[in-house]
Formats: C-alpha cells, sequence, structure tokens
DNA sequence: TAGAATAGCGTACACGTGTACACTGAAAAC
DNA sequence: GTTTTCAGTGTACACGTGTACGCTATTCTA
C-alpha cells in the first residue's frame, strides 16, 4: 500500500521544502525565493513544482507548519528540564537563545512573515505563537495559582519579551547574546513580580 | 541663493518619497516596490529616478528616517499631553494607538524592515526604536528615581511591548484594538510595578 | 550674453520571472 | 498483458525588471 511512487513522491516534495529552508538566510527571505530557483536547488525542472504546490505561497505555509512543529518540539524539550528542577524562567530563556542559535533561519521565517504581506502567511505564524503562548498560560495557571485573566496577559508579555530577545539575538554575537538573556531573564521576573502584585489586587477588585 | 532650480529638485524628490509611502500597504511592503512604479506613480520617467536616489536602498533608507521623525513627533505630543497631567502608561498607549491608526503604512515600514534582509535598513530602524527607548528610559529614572540599569530594562522591556501591541492593532478592527490597548496597559503596569519592587532589591543586594 | 551644468525623457538591451503546453517513461490499475 | 495515471522534462512565450546611453530644454555661472 505504501506506493513506490508515492514514496518518490514525497521524498521530492521534501527535497523542495528542504530547498527553500536550505536558502533562507540572514539576506534571504521567502519572499525573495523565486520558484525557479527553489526548483532548481532541488534538482527539479521549473515546472515539476507544480507537481507538488500550486503556488510559492503553498510551499511557504507549509515552511510555517514545519517550523510550528520545531518551536513545539521546544517547548516540550524545555518542559522536561524544568520538571527536573531549577529556575523555569532561567531554562526557559537558555533553550529559547540555543534554538534562535541552530535554527536562525526558521525563527527568521516566522519573524518576516508576521509582519508579511500576506494575510494567510501572518494568520499563520499568530497561530503558532498562540499556541505557545497558550502552553505557557496553562502552566502559570496552574504553578502560580494565578487568575486565568492574569495569567493570560503575563503569558503574551513573556512571549513577546522572548520573540523580541530572539529577534535581537539574531544580529548578536555570542558575547552580546550572553547579556541579551541576562536582560531578558530581569525582564520576565519584573513581569512575573508585577503580575504576582497585581493580579491580587485585580482578584480583590472583583469579589 | 534658494534656486529654482534646487527648489524644482527638492519637489520633486518630495513627490518620489510621497510615491513610495503611497503604495505601502497592508500587502504590499518596500522591498515589492520597483524602482519603474515609483517613478511612474511620481509621475517621472524610470531613468530620472537616479537624478534623486542611487538605488531603492536610499529611497528605502530616507523612508526609515521619516517615520523615526514620525515617532519623535509622536513622543514631543505624549510628553505635553502628560505634562497636563494624568496616568502615564494610559496616555502613552492611547497616543500610540492613535499613531498607529492614522499612520500604520508608516509603522509597518519599520515594523518589517526590522527583520528584513538589510543590514542597512534593519541598522536604522534599531537605531530609531533606541532613541525611543532612551527617552522613555530618562524618564522613567528621573520620575520614578530609578536605578539606571533598571530604568533600561524596563523602558525596553515597555517599548517591545508596546510595538508588539502596535504590530496586532494593524490587522484588527476598532473592537479589538480598545481589547488591544486595555491589555498593553495591564502589561505595563505588571512590568512597572515588577521594576519597582525588584529593583530596590537589586540597589540593596548591590550595597 | 555665451557656455557649462543638470533635471528629465525615450530608446534599447539583457535578464529573470511564472506558467501554458505537449511529451516521455515508469508505476498502478484492471 | 493492456491500458491508464502521473511525476518529471523541455520548449516557448509574454512580461516586468534595472540601467546604460544619448538627447533636449532650462537654469545657473562667469
Amino acid at each position: 500500500m505504501s506506493g513506490i511512487r508515492a514514496q518518490q513522491k514525497e521524498k521530492t516534495r521534501r527535497q523542495l521544502i528542504d530547498a527553500a529552508l536550505g536558502q533562507l538566510s540572514a539576506d534571504r527571505s521567502f519572499s525573495s525565493l523565486s520558484l525557479r530557483e527553489v526548483a532548481k536547488e532541488a534538482g527539479l525542472a521549473p515546472t515539476s513544482f507544480y507537481r507538488h504546490f500550486s503556488d510559492m505561497d503553498e510551499l511557504g505555509l507549509t515552511l510555517v507548519d514545519e517550523a510550528g512543529l520545531t518551536l513545539r518540539q521546544l517547548m516540550r524539550q524545555a518542559r522536561q528540564r524544568i520538571e527536573k528542577g531549577g529556575s523555569v524562567i532561567q531554562i526557559s530563556v537558555r533553550i529559547f537563545m540555543e534554538f534562535i542559535e541552530s535554527n536562525g533561519n526558521i525563527f527568521r521565517l516566522l519573524l518576516r512573515e508576521r509582519s508579511g504581506t500576506s494575510p494567510a502567511f501572518r494568520a499563520a505564524v499568530n497561530r503558532e505563537i498562540s499556541y505557545f503562548t497558550l502552553e505557557l498560560c496553562d502552566y502559570l495557571q496552574q504553578a502560580n495559582k494565578l487568575d486565568a485573566e492574569v495569567a493570560s496577559l503575563q503569558a503574551n508579555a513573556a512571549v513577546t519579551i522572548v520573540f523580541s530577545a530572539g529577534s535581537d539575538a539574531l544580529d548578536a554575537d555570542k558575547k552580546d547574546r550572553e547579556h541579551l538573556a541576562y536582560r531578558t531573564i530581569q525582564q520576565l521576573r519584573f513581569i512575573a513580580r508585577g503580575a504576582m502584585e497585581l493580579g491580587q489586587r485585580i482578584e480583590v477588585n472583583k469579589s
């Protein structure tokens, strides 16, 4: 049932995806990639591209999904390390920075398409980020016994800060990155502390 | 000495700038603009473009400067309203949201080029944002008597949060924007409170 | 007032783009 | 074993791009 044919098709599909990912870099955005370039890099005739994607946009959305997948693997990894004990904030930031270091181009893709010209891309990226945020929100609510709204606000702010730091890290050298990580950790502490203090007050006001 | 000639030149230069700004929109980024399109929109022959800019990049950097100017005018406006009294955070967020509403495309330009493919563009945008942050930092240090480092951390975090909210606001309708503004205000309060509390502790540790 | 400088125009060229179309050979279906 | 399906190829086309080059008309300079 696997089908020697379907198998081969899947393989060249991957070649296209990998070719696209491989061309992404600091000075090459997805939107600047041409169908012909990607096909060529994958060792395909330009017109064969259409056997797999109807559009460069369709390829792009696939890439965003891949990126989201990578991001979620990251979270799983983080959770495991956190369960072994240690500062949640420190571990999270360190893991995220490691992600940037080894997946810079994937992260760039997310950053760029988030503010890009395609509504579909923007929506796709925001969806991935909202998964990320939601998981953090659940964690905060459970671990810190926070009000749902407060946890949501804190999670959103934290993810924003971390992503922004990741963006800065892309252009930074090793030295700067350490400083960046320290800064981010402090800022996340500010937010956590503020959420604790003001969260209680919001609760009181509600009752 | 003004020179009827230099005067005319300046005028068509502005036409080019305005033509470029006018073409920017939610689904049209600067990098997708072609020299020919801009020249045409400005009512010029393609080759005449070179009399004013050597490159589309040069035009782009000029646009970023313009955007930075607009941003600084915004700050001046905010300071005036704050001096008349009222919540600093609330007024700042409201003003920023008004800015997004009436200068969406300029803000989009900054957002996009910040993560774009041109190092020069990225640097230019980050410079403008750092002016913004520095002014806020000075204010915080002075008004809240904060430690320089703490003020810097808080200012950076606040600007990050506000810009991110601005980014979200671009795709939001009026209803969503109010909610967004509320969320942002809460988050800024978290940060401010956290900075106050933890800032003191940092001071203590230092001594 | 003669000559230099220059903003703007039109033509021309090479190049990269997306994609329509007809074709081939191998796997799948019957 | 025959027919059908289909991943991949090569050719071809129209189009938009940046920009080199020579020209004109007007303003500036001396």
